[in-house]
DNA sequence: AAATTAATGTACGATTAATGTTCTATTTGG
DNA sequence: CCAAATAGAACATTAATCGTACATTAATTT
């Protein structure tokens, strides 16, 4: 919670750091704040650092070094990133842009983010066309898990199966083949499915 | 509940939020409702206060730190009322509690309501026993939408289907039979579902 | 490279200004 | 009459300020 003051200093840092880049000194917040004593801008800067606004990114007695620290987003916790399209048998394509989604908070968390389904080869499992998986990013994963996993460079979403002490990816569509996977394969999982979302 | 001099005094502390982002002190209160003391600022602002519309950010003695309360209803517009579980050949069954579930806001609408889906009549639609199914009420249809319909007194989630000038609700499931409606039907339409979320 | 100077940030204490709180008493309008 | 509203003054606490001396880094000179 900034006091009035405070809010004139971080405006004035604000300004200098975005027009010309270089932070100003001390006595230059003095000089444009009308204050007559270094201590006066001392206190205030001290204020906005145990606040949080402000840090010096020299650190102790660093010159001209103020950073104005980026307000947290309060854009509610239970956005994740929309990573991008997932395909059988394609890497996942990136978004150009850093999209975010909205998910409900039991599908949130610090890991996750989101990949928009292409094809059908999950489909016996309700996975349709267009669907938003909700990933967990993770390395490993037990059998009959729903994974994103990346095999010699092609990014798939499967089931996992563990059997015999062979694993392999097995589509939810008799159209698709199982894909074994052996000593030979690139194989690394990305993550699991922990939701699903559609929209009609 | 609120005084005509509280709504006032509340009005004023809003707008400065508003413009400036900082409260008004109690002096400034007083000068722009033109009282004449501040134990009347005080007065009005301890009302709010218990009444639940003000707090002080700070505490006691918190200067400059009153923030208005908003009103319950903007809390979250994402949550939406979970109306209960949904199973062919039963009527709804609600749910004790009022209960809410949060869904992203594409999916929110104040007409829309989750029902909860026990059974796999629409299976083949990729709708899981157990997935939630975001529905906007409305009572009419188009031809292919998923809807939540009552006949005789039954609900049930089924793709609706207008053909020749019959109508008829179609399961995804080939185990379940396809039902015609005829005139002699009590037939409803409750919703249309808008959306799926399922959680693994 | 070393020494020197200039620029800049830090520390401590004390003081003033701004602001919220409390108390008792009085006024006002239905 | 009663509840809401108002008033006035004294008090408590926090915010803001000032002055000075000192420490550290950056720039300049030797």
């Amino acid at each position: 919670m900034l006091t009035v003051r405070q809010k004139q200093v971080l405006g004035f840092i604000r300004g200098r750091l975005q027009e010309s880049g270089i932070s100003p000194s001390y006595r230059e917040i003095m000089a444009a704040l009308g204050f007559k004593s270094l201590s006066t801008v001392t206190h205030h800067v001290r204020s906005l650092m145990r606040g949080g606004y402000l840090v010096n990114a020299k650190g102790y007695h660093g010159k001209r070094a103020l950073q104005v620290v980026p307000p947290v987003s309060e854009t509610s916790a239970v956005e994740i990133p929309l990573a991008g399209l997932i395909a059988a048998g394609r890497p996942i394509e990136a978004l150009e842009t850093s999209e975010t989604i909205a998910v409900p908070p039991a599908l949130a968390g610090p890991d996750n983010y989101a990949l928009k389904v292409q094809g059908d080869s999950m489909i016996g499992d309700g996975v349709l066309d267009g669907d938003v998986v909700i990933v967990r990013r993770v390395d490993t994963a037990r059998h009959r898990e729903m994974v994103v996993a990346l095999i010699n460079g092609e990014a798939t979403l499967k089931r996992l199966a563990r059997e015999n002490g062979r694993t392999s990816l097995r589509p939810a569509n008799p159209d698709y083949p199982i894909i074994d996977i052996g000593p030979e394969d690139d194989f690394r999982i990305q993550g699991v499915a922990i939701g699903v979302i559609r929209r009609y």
